[in-house]
DNA sequence: CGTTCATTGTGAGTATAGGTAACAATGAGC
DNA sequence: GCTCATTGTTACCTATACTCACAATGAACG
């Protein structure tokens, strides 16, 4: 009742927090000069949570987005030597994304600028406000992704 | 302690929520079919505040983007006869921006598509969390822009 | 066996959102 | 009047992700 519009203000400020969130990650990232895009550096993680090298098309469900897209993002890191594309002797028109050593490396240094990045955006809260939002946030992708259709 | 990297992951999450609301935002956006992309519905919407039509300059500082980006978005709502370029009499280089009335109708229907898009992202929360969500997204919004520099 | 259909990754092209650099027009300060 | 800052824009580039079409492969089944 406070204000006429109180959910799409949420929304706007989730954009308007998210702009941000790009830029200063974008901006640590450049600073660390690792060569890597934020998606890039996305993809990079999302591989390591891996056991065995998983598929392109797994990585395209982890990260959800389309098959294609990680088609692009696996040419930039593999020109640059983070990422490795090996055939599947089991399935042949499977290819499976391997990190290499250099991946690795990067990943590791990625490391700081992620937790800088991080610093810097939730610089204003508490450490408790932190665990709160998190629980939120954790509630808002959980609760998409599974309930749906 | 029990993730060796909080902070990180928070951002993380951050990211995830991110494409999600873009993709719902997009999604909701085209089904109202308003001709409207999301940028150009926040600077309508960003329009809507201003007392007096404001100049290219204060809409970019206000939508955090630089005026460059603007220009774009502008000429995308004028040759759609969304909004208006009207030259300011007092000060010849500076250009402001005028809801035209088809602009406050799109506006209007906007609103509804917002609305929805907003029901659906935050569906999984009660209407306290929400509340609590947005006193924490507006402590990193204010948190940033004010203080720091 | 072969025919058909589904899966997998990718080439080609598009859209959106944003950024930099250079510039022309204008205003303001000395 | 000369210099410098402001304002918007032209021209170009990047990142991300999308659709569509397609070739290669595997799977199902008569």
């Amino acid at each position: 009742m406070t204000t006429p519009d109180p959910d799409g203000l949420l929304a706007e400020q989730l954009l308007r927090l998210t702009r941000r969130v790009h830029r200063i990650q974008k901006r640590h990232l450049e600073r660390h000069d690792l060569g890597v895009t934020p998606a890039q550096s996305r993809l990079l993680r999302t591989l390591a949570h891996y056991a065995s090298p998983p598929r392109m098309a797994d990585l395209a469900e982890r990260l959800e987005v389309v098959p294609r897209a990680v088609t692009t993002l696996v040419d930039g890191l593999e020109t640059n030597g983070k990422v490795r594309r090996v055939p599947d002797p089991a399935n042949r028109r499977v290819t499976r994304i391997e990190l290499t050593d250099e991946g690795r490396t990067t990943l590791r240094e990625l490391r700081g600028a992620r937790r800088s990045a991080a610093e810097e955006i939730l610089a204003p809260l508490t450490e408790k406000e932190r665990q709160v939002l998190g629980v939120l946030l954790n509630t808002l992708i959980e609760g998409d992704g599974g309930q749906r259709c």
